[in-house]
RNA sequence: GCUGGCGUAGCUCAGUCGGCAGAGCAGCUGAUUUGUAAUCAGCAGGUCAAGGGUUCGAUUCCCUUCGCCAGCUCCA
């Protein structure tokens, strides 16, 4: 019996029964047999050793592909898992599979594993990389299974859970063996141990198993592999730079914020340079609010429990909410307690009640730069990007069902103009749809408002991926997701549909029958929070923001001090065009004075002599690029940086 | 919150196998007045995160707390 294997380029060959994938590399090619890893036969990626099941289309895998490196990832784990149950007697060890640039395994060894320990399993982990054991396939059925890894409660919690991804499942278990070392795994895996090129273990760190914090905690070893000892340097390389754009780091540097610990963590304070970026921020927020029909509402910080109860805020999210404190305590010792706000919404929703409200006042929008506060777990809380207290430019827009469409549409464009103003043009979007348990409102409407994401969406022309039943309790919405420079993928804005507020807060609006109508509500972030959109924004450009956000727009050296009076009226000169300048008069050499200004990512560098002040000139350093221009006259200059620090244009 | 690592000058880091605390940068003072990425010299700067314990003696060893870092969990 022969069968008929169609390959990529659309060719269709015969090969004789039990013929392996490293079979059919083999006769295209003597290259391709060696690059390759694995084979996908219809769509099924399988061992390059496994006699292929019948007809169909057949790809090579070669370690270089996507699929290769995944692979050969998942193949390290296992050898990880080799040198941790070689080294430490009894270990327990329970899954490891490929991830993004690496791998890893959790394991149980009854404590956690030393830095030297790490070192000692990276070594254990080279020398059976350098045996080049073969990976071998084999099925047992569950009984064997059990009976295999009758010492290990993990394995055995995947077979009897019958975990297909595991390879457990429908009575049989699949076993990848190199020497003694046996796991369960799907596979496909390296044809042996020394196709691995390069590993290097990276860190450990406790997690629960099956990422349930009720339960054990194990030890998870990280781990990266690559094809090439340049790919790993590179990768490495790449984490580096990562690390250099910090924005704590870069926040500290260019004195733009800091978090005393005498505050409290998660909680910034703004220094001057940091304030000017902000303020940019906040008055560019507040301008394309208003382009697009926001009007400004403010409140306060605190409020009575009660209306937290209300908002069911304390019934959902009351763990992340700052303890009570009870003000106006009387002589009988009760009082009225008060809780710090972690949103926004309920006092919009209460500016909406202040009056009655006709349909005509629809669409009303609301929007704030509202600080809040959120008891962020302490593990969690990360410099600007997930802090205890932040600004959230929150907007909360009632309108009519007729309306819902139009409002959405609008909000995507809001969020899409304004990401792009700020040099993100590579969106993603989550669209998260009702959920399958728990839910208000009425199906109809979640329809209505979930096709009208989904629209916006493809008006908007951006890739999006739908949440099937990710949404909140309380109405569907659209995360959006921007690429930072260096590939990184941030949240930052949200468009999200609420049914329940308007019930909670039984708001109203008379329609054109004089019948009373409940709007429909959409919270908006745009930045999400403010000092997250400006850490993200530090890290995106390492510091080297826009002309129009930097703090300080163009620096002024005067060559001697001769030149400072120079110096000043050419910064005069620019301010008068809008710029943010400033002279550095130290004693410096002009070396020095440049070298502050460059690292401080001053986007322009004026130097002024005697040439200069003879012909009214300046010379000119432009970040970006390498040469500086010397004699500028002093008013193209000045045109010149009224254009560089211009802001984004809208028309 | 959990697991691990780490807290030494404003910053980046040495160091102390338990015996008077070190450098570079930044700061201050003085000299230098410079044409495109670090001028020279001097000075000052520390309860070695905080509290407790062991010890003749603790920055060093132990405990607790606080903070930072990484990961997990969380981010209605």
């Amino acid at each position: 019996m022969a069968f008929t294997i169609e390959l990529p380029d659309g060719s269709q060959r015969e090969y004789p029964d039990g013929v392996t994938g490293f079979d059919v590399a083999s006769s295209i090619g003597s290259r391709l047999a060696k690059a390759a890893v694995a084979v996908r036969h219809n769509g099924e990626l399988l061992d390059l050793d496994r006699a292929l099941p019948g007809d169909g289309s057949v790809e090579v895998i070669t370690a270089d592909s996507e699929d290769g490196l995944f692979i050969a990832r998942h193949s390290s784990a296992h050898v990880m898992a080799q040198a941790v149950l070689d080294l430490f007697e009894g270990a327990h060890f329970a899954i490891g599979p490929p991830i993004t640039d690496g791998f890893y395994y959790d394991f149980d060894i009854g404590r956690p594993f030393t830095p030297e320990d790490i070192v000692a399993i990276e070594d254990r982990m080279v020398e059976i990389i350098k045996e080049d054991q073969p990976f071998v396939r084999d099925e047992a059925t569950t009984e064997e299974g059990l009976e295999i890894f009758k010492d290990q409660p993990f394995k055995t919690e995947i077979i009897t859970d019958g975990e297909a991804s595991q390879g457990a499942g429908d009575g049989v278990v699949t076993l990848y063996r190199n020497l003694d070392f046996v796991d369960l795994c799907r596979g496909p895996h390296l044809p042996g141990t020394g196709r691995i090129k390069a590993v290097k273990l990276l860190r450990s760190a406790g997690a629960y198993w099956r990422g349930d914090e009720n339960r054990q905690q194990l030890q998870r070893i990280y781990g990266t592999a690559w094809n090439s000892k340049e790919d790993l340097a590179e990768y490495l390389e790449r984490l580096e730079q990562a690390e250099a754009r910090d924005h704590r780091k870069l926040g500290r540097e260019l004195d733009l914020f800091s978090f005393p610990t005498d505050v409290g963590p998660g909680l910034a304070v703004w220094h001057p340079k940091g304030g000017i970026l902000r303020k940019t921020v906040e008055d560019y927020s507040r301008t394309i609010h208003e382009e697009f029909g926001f009007e400004f509402v403010f409140s306060p910080h605190l409020a009575k429990s009660d209306l937290w109860h209300t908002s069911g805020h304390l019934d959902f999210y009351a763990e992340s909410m700052y303890p009570g404190m009870v003000m106006d305590t009387t002589s009988d010792g009760s009082g009225t307690e008060y809780r710090v706000k972690p949103m926004n919404c309920p006092f919009h929703v209460l500016i909406y009640r202040s009056q009655a409200r006709s349909y005509r006042d629809l669409p009303l929008r609301l929007s704030e730069l509202g600080a809040v506060y959120r008891n962020e777990l302490s593990g969690v809380v990360h410099g600007l990007l997930r802090a205890r207290g932040f600004t959230q430019d929150d907007s909360h827009t009632f309108c009519r069902r007729d309306q819902v469409g139009a409002e959405l549409a609008m909000h995507l464009d809001f969020v899409l103009t304004l990401l792009r103003d700020f040099g993100f043009d590579d969106f993603e979007a989550d669209l998260s749809t009702r959920p399958e348990a728990k839910w208000v409102g009425e199906e109809e409407l979640w329809d209505l408002a979930t096709d009208s994401l989904r629209d916006a969406l493809e008006a908007a022309d951006v890739t999006y991926e739908v949440a099937e039943g990710e949404g909140a309790f309380y109405g569907p919405k659209i995360d959006v997701h921007v690429r930072d420079a260096i590939g990184r993928r941030w949240q930052m804005s949200t468009i999200q549909v609420d049914f329940s507020l308007p019930e909670r807060f039984e708001i109203e609006y008379n329609d054109a029958e004089n019948h009373r109508q409940r709007p429909v509500m959409i919270h908006s972030a745009k930045f999400g929070s403010v000092e997250r959109f400006i850490g993200v924004l530090v890290e995106h450009y390492a510091g080297a923001f826009p002309a129009w956000l930097a703090p300080v727009q163009a620096t002024i050296v005067p060559v001697a001090d001769r030149h400072i009076e120079y110096a000043e009226t050419t910064a005069a000169k620019l301010e008068l065009v809008g710029a943010r300048v400033e002279v550095d008069e130290s004693s410096a050499t002009v070396g020095e004075k440049l070298r502050r200004a460059i690292t401080q990512k001053v986007p322009v560098v004026i130097v002024v002599g005697d040439n200069d002040i003879e012909h009214t000139s300046v010379g000119m350093r432009i970040r970006g690029s390498d040469d500086e221009e010397r004699g500028v006259p002093l008013e193209l200059a000045a045109e010149r940086i009224r254009d560089i620090i211009a802001s984004p244009g809208r028309s």
